[in-house]
RNA sequence: GCCGGAGUAGCUCAGCCGGUUAGAGCGAGCGUCUCAUAAGCGCUAGGUCGGCGGUUCGAGUCCGCCCUCCGGCACCA
């Protein structure tokens, strides 16, 4: 028996899951059920990414201790995946004291024994008030130029992993698996930003509590990608049940955001390799379905959850629009409009309707009971349906996939206008015409809704029981359930419509934002990603402290605001973003200070305005010019910058 | 700026190694049957295939240049 073991990044828990992450794992379930129809011995991995400073804070704003908390977004993450059908086989924590934090640190352990590992220092001036290293040419007379005192010289251990090291054997993988790395353009981009060099990746983090600690150096925990990535080994046995590691890795398929999908093709492969794992068959980076042509964010306050588009009719009708109306590896838009739209053309006129005339015509002509026979026309486009949507499925084409079930379900529907059962009815003559012509169409009906199963569970597996289909569902095997029946006699069940026609537009329009902790924007195994390929040594960062919630008046006096005028404004050559400005701060001569707002403005814009400035910021060189400032600027989800006016008022003016 | 991808009917997209009248689905309009959820089925979209030039007997389909959009990188202090 062929075995598939597939795995959805893990998400972090510190807000619910919304419309994009649930994108991620619809799709995996899809082809999670769609190996399972197959026969093959499928093992879907999904989980939560637990040790995040992001979600320690956010734990301790809610007065929790963060295990607690995390406990409870457990809760929350099961229910939403629940209540999305979502059959995932197994659920990882990396808090998992059993699994997880065993295998993180063999793992660790395992390449630190490769030599891969190394312990590095960080020292250097380090400001308490700052609550950040310095770097010395930054300091004035020795003194911190903010707190105008001396900085303590601090030494911070950190462990470091050797990804440098890996630049060839991963490019020669990359060039012996052309398929490791989908869609192609992913694969450019990975190939490109490794064939560039990579940078040994500091792994672990002193002096913090929430992680897990090296098995080596327990005053220090694993940092996150090094714990993240492990989950897929963790969960599979890696550290605890050798056997059953040996039996599930590697992993034939890594469903991964595509934002992600690098750490995922660079670290996560150097690990494995320094460690003497074999590497997983496939990883795929999806796109991102938006809403109304705009990327989610709490900030725009155009979350959608997932459980509000599944609430009227289940997660049927969203796990089909999201399948069939997004070519997988793109991007994808949603809205409730073509969301309704959606549903009425595709479930309620065509395939609901279909299921409904079949039936209805079957219980009204032949008693509901139907005797199997060679087939016609549709037989050999069912064949045919069943081959594309096959391919396409392995191609993991989920929108192509669909779109050959569909054919066979639009060919039915044709099928039956031409026949015109209800005038074969009319003549006793052609009884036997009718009976052949209804069978077509129900075993077309079976056979689409057999290809349908993966993409929608629940809807499929009702059409199936009224077609007369005597397996459960789960039984049923891709080749012999889409093979035409010649044989035997059913019974058609005539019920209700699975999906009533929505008449009034914004039938099911619930409202498009949540307050309250509705979802952040990124999928988990993303966001405190520490760079991969930088300029800056890896070394130079230090480890940066917990930034508390809230300041006291005093640090935020810390930050010198000021009125300033722009004299002078020009965009900086070669540049996409900056523009230079020279400002009138009240001083002697004017300061050059550069800001990233040439997206949002043109130079010319900008000369006459009067506008706020952080003055007392450390002085920056950005494409070679100093600058020495910065100005206030609102910075909206998804790029652009909005200037913060202020009224004209003398410049140098301080701002408080 | 560098690298990659894309620009085809109102919308979402197919169009492989160049070859008769450029396709599908949805939406819209018209027609029609009546088994069915006023669903189905049929017909209709007359689209400079981003622009210019080139190769060729012949180019969305190859080459060059340009424009626009989207990603990645460099900058966003």
């Amino acid at each position: 028996m062929t075995s598939f073991f597939l795995t959805t990044a893990i998400d972090f828990v510190n807000s619910r899951p919304h419309l994009g992450t649930a994108y991620e794992k619809i799709t995996a379930d899809v082809i999670a059920r769609y190996h399972r129809l197959k026969g093959d011995d499928t093992w879907f991995l999904m989980g939560n990414d637990e040790h995040s400073q992001n979600v320690f804070r956010r734990a301790q704003e809610q007065g929790k201790d963060p295990l607690a908390y995390c406990d409870e977004m457990e809760q929350v993450f099961r229910d939403v995946w629940r209540g999305l059908d979502i059959s995932f086989d197994d659920f990882i924590r990396t808090t998992d004291q059993k699994r997880h934090v065993p295998a993180v640190q063999r793992l660790v352990q395992a390449c630190l024994d490769n030599g891969d590992v190394y312990e590095g220092t960080y020292e250097g001036p380090y400001c308490v008030g700052c609550e950040e290293f310095k770097p010395e040419k930054d300091l004035v007379d020795g003194l911190c130029p903010i707190h105008k005192t001396k900085p303590e010289w601090i030494r911070e251990k950190n462990w470091f992993f050797r990804l440098s090291r890996y630049q060839r054997p991963l490019l020669k993988f990359y060039a012996d698996h052309p398929s490791f790395i989908e869609p192609e353009v992913r694969r450019n981009e990975v190939v490109r930003l490794v064939e560039d060099g990579l940078v040994d990746l500091s792994i672990s983090r002193a002096g913090q509590s929430w992680g897990i600690p090296l098995p080596f150096d327990p005053t220090s925990v694993v940092y996150v990608w090094f714990d993240a990535l492990t989950n897929y080994a963790s969960a599979v046995g890696y550290g605890w049940d050798d056997a059953l590691f040996a039996k599930r890795w590697p992993a034939n398929l890594h469903i991964v955001g595509k934002d992600i999908t690098r750490f995922h093709c660079v670290i996560w492969p150097a690990m494995l390799m320094s460690a003497g794992l074999p590497l997983p068959g496939r990883i795929f980076g999806h796109g991102w379905v938006f809403f109304k042509g705009e990327r989610m964010s709490k900030t725009m306050g155009n979350i959608v959850d997932p459980l509000d588009a599944a609430k009227r009719f289940g997660p049927d009708p969203l796990r089909l629009y999201l399948t069939k109306e997004v070519p997988y590896g793109g991007d994808g838009d949603f809205t409730w409009e073509r969301f309704e739209e959606k549903y009425n053309a595709d479930l309620a006129n065509n395939l609901g309707n279909l299921v409904n005339r079949v039936a209805a015509m079957t219980e009204r002509f032949q008693h509901g009971r139907l005797a199997a026979g060679a087939g016609g026309p549709l037989a050999a486009l069912a064949a045919e349906a069943a081959r594309s949507y096959a391919g396409a499925m392995d191609r993991l084409a989920l929108h192509e996939g669909v779109a050959a079930a569909y054919r066979l379900v639009s060919a039915a529907n044709e099928y039956i206008a031409e026949t015109q059962p209800w005038s074969l009815a009319k003549d006793p003559a052609k009884a036997d015409a009718l009976a052949r012509v209804l069978y077509e169409a129900a075993e077309a009906v079976r056979i689409a809704a057999v290809l349908l199963l993966p993409v929608m569970p629940s809807s499929a597996a009702e059409i199936l029981r009224r077609m007369g289909e005597p397996a459960s569902p789960g039984d049923l095997r891709f080749d012999t359930a889409t093979a035409w029946r010649t044989s035997g006699e059913r019974g058609i069940l005539n019920a209700g419509a699975l999906w009533p026609r929505l008449e009034d537009k914004g039938a099911i329009t619930v409202s498009e934002t949540k307050s309250g902790d509705a979802g952040a924007e990124a999928p988990a195994l993303h966001s405190e990603a520490p760079a991969l390929h930088s300029e800056a040594p890896a070394l130079r960062t230090p480890a940066a402290p917990v930034a508390p919630e809230q300041i006291s008046i005093d640090e935020f006096m810390k930050v010198q605001l000021k009125v300033a005028r722009v004299l002078e404004a020009a965009r900086v050559p070669k540049s996409k973003k900056l523009v230079q400005l020279s400002v009138d701060v009240g001083e002697a001569t004017p300061r050059t200070i550069l800001a990233g707002i040439a997206e949002s403005y043109e130079p010319e814009q900008l000369v006459g305005r009067t506008i706020v400035v952080v003055a007392n910021l450390k002085p920056a060189k950005l494409m070679g010019i100093e600058s020495n400032g910065m100005v206030l600027a609102a910075s909206p989800e998804g790029g652009g910058a909005l200037l913060i006016d202020a009224e004209p008022g003398a410049p140098g003016t301080r701002v408080r």
